[in-house]
DNA sequence: CTTTTTGCAAAATGTTTGCAAGCCA
DNA sequence: TGGCTTGCAAACATTTTGCAAAAAG
């Protein structure tokens, strides 16, 4: 991701009235610079080479408040650890069933099942998820 | 769910190898009984009249082996335990933000989804999750 | 009689919390 | 300076594991 949406991002923190430490800082520029959807440990391994003594807890608090600011989303996966991704933009994720890697893709035919939804269910239907699983192409060649 | 149902369950599993237990039994039938798709601990707390000692392991065992067999699907949510869903039938759930609950719905019109995803992403896609979530209706009154 | 299953407790995992010390504005 | 943030360790919740005793077939 470019240099201007770490820009606006920190535009957005500081009028939200957020400070800026040089973790925050380092969390923030690595989700908007990796398309990896990382997720804790992989921040954390990332970013231990500058920040020796920084613990998951300042990790998983500025992802919170990420979160809560509207920078980024949080992927949950029953099993395994979430997953961060600060491509707020909208888009659908493919998860790998091998490895676990999270790949965006686009897809647009989606408009009538929130409200086909909320007919059925009598729900007032805020949102949705939408996930295909399957074998990435690593993995389809390896396993 | 019928009674059919729970027959139906028994033969595949016998036909499995599988042993019964009345604690096996007790899970499935309740399991098929409740459209509810609950959780480990709420099958725990409505079996702990008949089965004072049972212990959570034994409904984890069992409801792994259920899946292995193909006879529920676990259903997984970031932060708060899994569900189990005996009904194996094509239909996708509506969760509620604010109480949990899970309802069933029905849409017809993903057919494509998988294919579109695989010609984006180069995975091999071998299934799909879509969920909505939002208010359910007792929510919606209450809060 | 052999093998699976149970129940218990301990362990593992991912995430959150409490709090003193440190840092930002 | 005053309040937010960090780092650490302990706490937490859910799920898994190891193992002896019990039950299934």
């Amino acid at each position: 991701m470019s240099a201007v949406m770490l820009q606006t991002a920190l535009t957005k923190l500081r009028e939200a009235g957020v400070r800026m430490t040089p973790q925050r800082h380092a969390i923030l520029s690595y989700l908007l610079e990796t398309m990896s959807h990382p997720t804790v440990d992989e921040i954390y391994k990332s970013l231990e080479g500058k920040f020796p003594n920084m613990s998951v807890a300042t990790i998983y608090n500025n992802l919170r408040l990420f979160k809560d600011v509207g920078l980024v989303r949080e992927l949950t996966y029953g099993d395994a650890s979430s997953r961060y991704d600060a491509n707020m933009s909208d888009h659908y994720h493919a998860v790998c069933i091998h490895c676990g890697m999270v790949k965006d893709f686009h897809y647009s035919s989606l408009t009538d099942v929130e409200k086909e939804a909320s007919v059925n269910t009598g729900f007032q239907v805020t949102s949705h998820r939408l996930e295909v699983y399957g074998l990435c192409e690593n993995c389809q060649i390896r396993q």
